[in-house]
DNA sequence: CTATCTGCAAACAATTTGCATGTCG
DNA sequence: CGACATGCAAATTGTTTGCAGATAG
């Protein structure tokens, strides 16, 4: 049995080729694929694969939080395996989104709203947009 | 000559009472309108005002810099007349977006990015999700 | 006057949904 | 076998566009 089977079974939810598809997809890439990517990523290997079938399992991965949805402003929602606290760095040229750790900055900054506001922070997203080492060569 | 008027003439596009009002909904609130929000809110003094102008005018608005665009999570873009360096606090609860400043934070974590990695990090957006005041009450 | 803007309706793109059929456990 | 998942097509939602008529400057 595969690690996606179980992991899936773990979560009681029956693990179809689509979603064991769906979710090797997202957790081989560190690309942040949107549903469209992942589709035609995956097309030439399952040909009846369809995209509400890609959408519905990016929905049930992630109410079983086992990916993350993310929003760097595109039209689309990208997915990330990723779903520990971290932010992304967006490169504005190439559009390539990577992570970088956030836990120590934010321990801070939550803390200094903590005690400023009345606000109470749970959790937060983080983009910093900018230029990346390829593009800016 | 009203200071909407101004503004819009000073960026060489005509002071129309659409964009004037559409100018006025956003500055005078901090609630981070949506379209649809800033449509509903206009249509009674604006009964002829249409939602696809409101659109156009919210882009010609960002393109002139007068206002920013926001993307809490949502499903439609929310509108900003502060575009200087801040994040925002979004109650999970009653989707209440507020504003704080963040480029004491910033600055550093920028420098840190800067220093450690190969990405020139230019700007970002903060979205740090928790519970208001009132409906921690 | 004329370049630009508005308002309507139609077009679009991302995502969701209903339902008949298929399949995992 | 039965509950749940797939795949198609149609629906929905937020947003954009084309164009004829209106208007700011």
């Amino acid at each position: 049995m595969t690690n996606a089977t179980q992991t899936l079974r773990n979560n009681n939810i029956k693990a179809t080729p689509q979603r064991i598809a769906v979710f090797n997809a997202i957790y081989s890439t560190n690309k942040h694929p949107n549903a469209e990517t992942i589709f035609r990523y995956l097309l030439p290997s399952y040909p009846s694969m369809s995209l509400a079938t890609v959408y519905k399992t990016l929905k049930t991965l992630k109410e079983c939080k086992l990916i993350q949805e993310i929003n760097v402003g595109e039209d689309s929602f990208r997915y990330d395996f990723n779903i520990t606290n971290h932010s992304h760095l967006i490169c504005i040229n190439c559009k390539d989104v990577s992570d970088i750790n956030n836990s120590n900055w934010f321990k801070i900054i939550k803390e200094e709203i903590r005690s400023n506001t009345s606000f109470t922070p749970l959790y937060e997203q983080v983009y910093i947009y900018g230029v990346c080492n390829e593009c800016s060569e």
